[in-house]
DNA sequence: ATTATGACAGGGC
DNA sequence: TGCCCTGCCATAA
C-alpha cells in the first residue's frame, strides 16, 4: 500500500481545479474521504511544492482567505495568478467567494 | 522494530 | 478565543 496515493490524489483533484475557480482544503478533504483533517490535505501541498501542475493558489481554507500564500516564492504570486484567472483578490481574500468555490462533489462527481 | 514528540498552508467545537 | 482532533512526515529515544 502506498500512502503516497493520496499526496497524489490531492494534486489530481486541485490540478482538476478549472481556471476562475477556488476550493477549499476541507473540500478536497472530504472528497478523498478523509473530511475530518483538512490539515492533511495542507501537507499535500507542502509535498506538492516539488511537483509541476500544482495550482496551489487555487486552494484556500474555508473562510476562502489566501492562507498559504505566505508559503508561495512571493506573498503576492497566489493573488496575482488568481487575478489573471478572473478571480478577484482583495484584502488577501477570495471576492464572491460562495459562488467562485468548486467543489469536487458537487461538480466532478 | 516500535513508540513518542514536534511540526504543518485546516476544521471543528 | 482557545483547545482538541486528524493525517503524514521527520527525528529522537
Amino acid at each position: 500500500m502506498e500512502q503516497k496515493d493520496f499526496f497524489q490524489d490531492v494534486w489530481e483533484v486541485v490540478r482538476l481545479v478549472p481556471k476562475g475557480r477556488v476550493t477549499t482544503y476541507g473540500a478536497i478533504a472530504k472528497y478523498l474521504g478523509t473530511k475530518m483533517s483538512a490539515r492533511m490535505v495542507g501537507w499535500a501541498m507542502n509535498a506538492a511544492h516539488g511537483q509541476p501542475k500544482i495550482p496551489a493558489h487555487r486552494v484556500v481554507n474555508r473562510n476562502g482567505d489566501l492562507s498559504g500564500k505566505m508559503h508561495f516564492k512571493t506573498p503576492t504570486a497566489m493573488e496575482d495568478l488568481l487575478k489573471k484567472e478572473g478571480i478577484g483578490v482583495e484584502n488577501d481574500r477570495i471576492v464572491d467567494f460562495p459562488n467562485r468555490l468548486w467543489d469536487p462533489e458537487k461538480e466532478l462527481i
